[in-house]
DNA sequence: TAGATTGTTAATCGATTAACAATC
DNA sequence: TAGATTGTTAATCGATTAACAATC
């Protein structure tokens, strides 16, 4: 709340990277790192190491660099992921499904507590012991069980409409794959994950590759 | 190959966004549109819209503005998608047969050709008519099939040894979808697909709202 | 203590926005 | 022609890198 300077969305983008590498460091018993060691295995410069850092809190210590499992901790606090989130999936398509089942970001605290589609063949079904429910449910869900995080996982036609749906039910947040913007309120936060666009910044590259 | 000047990745990022723009404006009939009018769609100023374009060409013109259909297909050749990508999916999990499914991407030319796992039972089956086949064929069927694209859809930690396997293959680009860097030589095209990277901005989003 | 490395300020570099002459 | 809008230069803003004093 207290809200002093502004991180940029560079240094945000960058964070969740820094936090799987000082966690797989701390996996594998590492306990200190400098910063120009980081840099080293990232392949970004140290400078932007301490810099983004910096942005949080001093973290480190002068002549000795960061405690590994301190700063994973901390970042963890930065990216809000010290605590869980409820969160449930609209669309129980193939891509629904894959989140459903990709364990990890349960373990992250990301917890699954419905998945919901308009198919009616889908009622009462489970996936990953996690029930399926029919759209008309979705409002109430949401209001019921405390849930921040929606992924939308539904062609962009329907996207829009549900988007505001959700919206007005509270959602917190809206993790997007449909391929569309949703233009909702300010205060509701909208992840994208646009594959498509994903995949033609890969074609540029390779239609203009020669670096 | 005159490689002119390098376009920053900020430009290349916004590149696919233009393009889903024009391509719905021209669906709806639109015959023209001035980067001001756009503008207001997008959500970003005119002027970044004509700088970015003019990184490519002049494909406007003055006292009218930029010709919708025209402007589309320019940008689809700026990103190589006016000729079709033979790809392969490596991992037939949830995700690999999302991809598969999204029938989507095989419109804009990205063509799949094969589907790859180790899973023995998968042996044999096909995902929308696609043949699935084991990962000791893999290296054979890139370079009989002028396969440009692996989407790697398998776990961590196998991830690194078979983007090395693909690369010495010959393959052109990676869009990694496994949750680490793979560290390939800078000849391989690499697109980076992090979903849990992407959940934890917006975790931090939500952690550190009111902006 | 001497050496190492941070935190932070200053310098540089690049990207975005504003302005406007060119021109359709 | 007059009005509109681009293409492009200049001004501003922000992000990255370099440098170094502080300090563990």
């Amino acid at each position: 709340m207290e809200e002093t300077k502004k991180i940029s969305a560079a240094v945000i983008r960058r964070l969740p990277r820094y936090y799987r590498y000082l966690g797989e460091l701390n996996e594998s018993g590492v306990q200190r790192i400098s910063s120009k060691e980081l840099s080293a295995k990232m392949k970004v410069t140290a400078s932007q190491i301490r810099q983004d850092l910096n942005n949080f809190g001093g973290f480190g210590q002068q002549g000795y660099g960061y405690n590994v499992k301190y700063l994973y901790d901390e970042i963890a606090k930065i990216l809000g992921i010290d605590r869980p989130h409820n969160m449930i999936i609209i669309g129980a398509g193939n891509l629904g499904q894959a989140i459903v089942n990709y364990e990890d970001f349960e373990k992250r605290g990301f917890v699954i507590k419905g998945v919901f589609d308009n198919n009616p063949e889908m009622e009462g079904k489970t996936i990953r012991g996690i029930p399926v429910m029919m759209m008309d449910a979705v409002s109430d869900f949401i209001k019921r069980n405390e849930i921040e995080i929606v992924a939308l996982t539904i062609p962009k036609k329907a996207a829009k409409e549900v988007g505001k749906l959700v919206a007005d039910a509270g959602i917190k947040a809206i993790w997007n794959f449909a391929h569309t913007d949703l233009n909702l309120p300010d205060e509701v936060i909208v992840e994208n994950v646009h594959l498509s666009e994903s995949l033609m910044r890969l074609s540029y590259t390779i239609a203009n590759e020669g670096r």
